[in-house]
RNA sequence: GACCCCUUCGUCUAGCGGUUAGGACACAUCCCUUUCACGGAUGCGACACGAGUUCGAUUCUCGUAGGGGUCGCCA
């Protein structure tokens, strides 16, 4: 953790146009290569994540390669959830599937040619042989190799005692370990940041890349994410997929936001960070090396922020599928991005957004018996409604000031106080013991539907 | 079993020999308030343990314990 750090990458050209003296610093180039496994992984998202802030602080080229070489889990299903995933948190490939590149194909499971001549290069260099059944192995070298990891510092593995690796299996089907370092090798992948579950590998990747002559690329393995109880998340883990995040109403900027502080603390004022200040501040030697337990609170408090940002319209528009989902029909735009508004702050993701509004929008609303139960303890409720239902009546604006005034003077005529009458009216007009102000639900349902609201519910009490 | 990584409030973390150990989420109380929230204020709350180095360890070293990971003809 303390071992020293080598720089990064050389410091960006200052001049534009080629200087005879320095060589023009490489292009960064980092990849996410998943298997499609039918979700995208919180863990795998973050990897993602944490290699396209890296490609795009650097100005670099972020590679999305799939790793399809398990036939039996390969479904183009499988495929489209990661693409989907990593679209929704807005991380955009540079190469990869339906986006091309100059060192395809972006597939593993297109890629036998390449392997095969790779696998010929280890043979001639005398580092291979083949067993009874076909399959062949790779000679370890087995010297100590040192880890050069920017997250991790300088791990060294001695010489090791395993087994000599296999890359091809009798079928002719490649092993992981070679296609993965096949593949960076080809692409020119220049910085590895992946799970630190992989650091026990690197020095077998590592030996890989010297038997083919080529340099290994720069290291940084990320802690994992862990679920509430310590272990490894898994699927069934709250948070584990990133279509649960899209289903209860998340927002990629805040879900992408929470990510990144797992394990990483920017040096910024404040947690909430925009996507430019983020890639602007990432240096994976900033990187923790512990691993971090997933936090469903904090993440859900972050969405809250973000949601707040939201104008009318962008709220409208993210929560609609929400409420559509919740069977509620918007017919009045307005009214729907008001009525959204008035709740806002009190919902931190979008799909708790219909039980808070769903009475704007239908007069079958439900109502709660506890609350009705409260109003008919009191004989002297009726009459309350009755006054604030005449003081509406004989208004001639509906505002919301127009609204709220008539409501103090009608308790002020009843000899109560206006916090006697308000709960009164919330519950009629909405059924429910909490919400919005009573004069912004009235105001936004209008006059007509609030006094019939309001002659329903002394139809209940009495 | 071997090897690798890790260990600061419940959680995410700051700290890089001398600090009243800081912040965020959560929680509690108070204020605001027609409800629920928001917001503001305050509080609760941590250096895993044991040696060593040092005038002085949360910080450096070693050990122990605990957690995680890797050792596949899975990826």
């Amino acid at each position: 953790m303390h071992s020293p750090r080598f720089v990064l990458t050389p410091p960006p050209a200052t001049a534009a146009g080629p200087h005879p003296h320095h060589q023009a610093p490489t292009m960064i180039r980092v990849r996410f290569a998943p298997s499609p496994t039918g979700y995208l992984h919180v863990g795998g998202a973050r990897t993602a994540l944490f290699n396209w802030l890296f490609a795009r602080h650097h100005g670099g080229k972020f590679i999305l390669r799939i790793e399809d070489t398990d036939e039996a889990r390969n479904t183009d299903a499988a495929r489209q959830a990661i693409l989907d995933g990593l679209r929704w948190l807005g991380l955009d490939w540079d190469e990869g599937p339906e986006a091309g590149g100059d060192h395809g194909p972006y597939f593993q499971s297109q890629r036998k040619p390449i392997y095969d001549a790779a696998l010929a290069r280890l043979e001639a260099a005398g580092r291979t042989y083949t067993e009874e059944n076909g399959a062949v192995r790779f000679k370890f070298s087995r010297t100590a190799i040192t880890v050069r990891d920017l997250v991790c510092g300088d791990v060294t593995f001695a010489p090791t005692e395993e087994p000599d690796m296999t890359l091809r299996r009798p079928d002719g089907s490649y092993i992981f370990h070679f296609v993965n370092v096949v593949d960076d090798a080809e692409m020119g992948i220049t910085h590895v940041i992946r799970g630190e579950d992989h650091l026990s590998n690197t020095w077998k990747h590592m030996d890989l890349f010297a038997a083919l002559g080529k340099d290994a690329p720069v290291y940084a393995h990320i802690p994992l994410i862990l679920n509430p109880g310590g272990s490894k998340m898994s699927k069934r883990d709250e948070g584990a997929s990133i279509q649960s995040y899209v289903d209860s109403g998340f927002l990629p900027d805040a879900v992408f936001n929470y990510l990144c502080l797992l394990g990483w603390t920017p040096r910024a004022e404040g947690e909430k960070l925009d996507r430019a200040t983020l890639v602007s501040l990432f240096d994976p030697a900033g990187v923790h090396s512990a691993n971090a337990r997933f936090d469903m609170h904090k993440c859900a408090w972050f969405n809250a922020q973000y949601l707040r940002e939201l104008d009318p319209a962008a709220l409208l528009a993210a929560a609609r599928p929400f409420l559509e989902k919740a069977g509620i029909i918007v017919t009045d735009d307005s009214l729907a991005a008001a009525a959204l508004q008035s709740v806002k702050e009190k919902v931190s993701r979008l799909a708790e957004f219909p039980e808070w509004v769903h009475y704007f929008f239908r007069e079958d609303y439900p109502t709660e018996e506890d609350a009705l139960a409260k109003l008919r303890a009191k004989p002297e409720n009726p009459a309350l409604l009755q006054a604030a239902a005449a003081a509406f009546q004989a208004l001639t604006e509906w505002t919301e000031p127009a609204v709220h005034t008539a409501i103090e003077d009608a308790a002020k005529g009843a000899g109560v106080k206006p916090g006697a009458l308000m709960p009164l009216l919330r519950f009629a007009l909405s059924g429910q013991t909490r919400g919005p102000g009573v004069a912004t639900i009235a105001h936004l349902i209008g006059k007509e539907r609030t006094l019939g609201r309001i002659q329903s519910a002394l139809a209940k009490m009495g």
